[in-house]
DNA sequence: CGTCGTACCCTAATTGCATTAGGTTTTTGC
DNA sequence: GCAAAAACCTAATGCAATTAGGGTACGACG
């Protein structure tokens, strides 16, 4: 019997194909083993249990994300450094909607996520390192843009906004909106 | 052998009672059927099945919330009843935390969950008809508003503030931005 | 007061998934 | 080559949803 040569990335990036095809629900033991061809309890060789991949996937989009963050906001500052973050995250969402749904909400309180999650956090600070905020105020405007980025992406990629009009312009409004919170 | 005499309002009932208690995630039919005293497959005699449970749970969710945004709002006007609509939502959430997130983000794609969601937006809509803003605008404002509310209560509900700062004073700049943002 | 029919509720059985246990075979390091 | 480790398998268990089909309380109606 020809052996597959598996290892744990590979069943991650099984599993982020999974998510991207059919959602974050539909991330199951067995569809990731069918698809990389092996009965399912020998994914035990490679991951600890669903919940354990289900981690690894989120860290792997927050890492991901992360990099698309850093990105943006290289070799720019103040508002314009902070409107090309907001508009390269909402790219990433639209492009991956799936991928955006599989990291929980509170990815600090899983110990495996904790680290991905407070690097993707401090791409946030740091463009905000620009305008001179204190202490608190610096932690309710980091705040206040994860609210709008992360409320719009969740809102978007499930499909919320029924109407005609066009996100995109949605999401210029709270863009001009958060910059202008920030004088 | 005693009968229970359930109906289906009764079943959502223990249903919301598991969901605040453990959360959504926990909401199964064998927990609804041992907490109402009754052997499983009878619920299928109230609802047709988890999925529908569920529905009916974020219906149920939706109206109250449209409950406490209407008594909001009632005889306020323009920052007065945003701010107003905008505090008792998170409230609201912070009550009951896992209630929120038994509602779908895109309920609207629910045929179930269709009517009390266009009734939940509606207020949203009624209290930006205090401003005078042409059609697509009011689109974008409801959308912004909506963004902020939802985005505040998913991150504050799962424990997504990690800090020391309180949520609260977070939440009024967000309040003061989106008035801000009407003018 | 009886009895009839409709709900209401049950047990039994099926299915799909996660997970554990315990083999067997391929690979790898020497 | 050979022994040990690693990768994979089948078999078995447990839990939840769901379906099928049978018994029984209870209200309505004679």
């Amino acid at each position: 019997m020809p052996r597959v040569g598996l290892n744990g990335d590979a069943v991650v990036d099984a599993a982020l194909a999974v998510v991207d095809e059919s959602g974050p629900r539909a991330l199951t033991l067995a569809t990731v083993a069918a698809r990389v061809g092996v009965a399912t309890p020998s994914l035990y060789q490679h991951v600890a249990g669903l919940a354990h991949l289900r981690a690894r996937v989120a860290a792997r989009v927050l890492t991901e994300m992360t990099a698309v963050a850093t990105d943006a906001v290289v070799g720019r500052s103040r508002d314009d450094a902070v409107a090309s973050l907001m508009r390269r995250m909402r790219e990433y969402t639209v492009a991956h909607p799936h991928r955006y749904a599989a990291v929980p909400a509170d990815p600090v309180h899983d110990p495996a996520l904790a680290e991905p999650a407070e690097k993707f956090l401090r791409v946030f600070l740091a463009v905000l390192r620009g305008y001179d905020l204190s202490g608190p105020a610096a932690v309710h405007a980091t705040r206040c843009l994860r609210v709008i980025v992360y409320g719009f992406a969740a809102i978007e990629s499930s499909g919320g906004f029924g109407l005609a009009e066009d996100p995109a312009e949605t999401y210029e409004h709270l863009i001009d909106m958060y910059l202008t919170s920030l004088r």
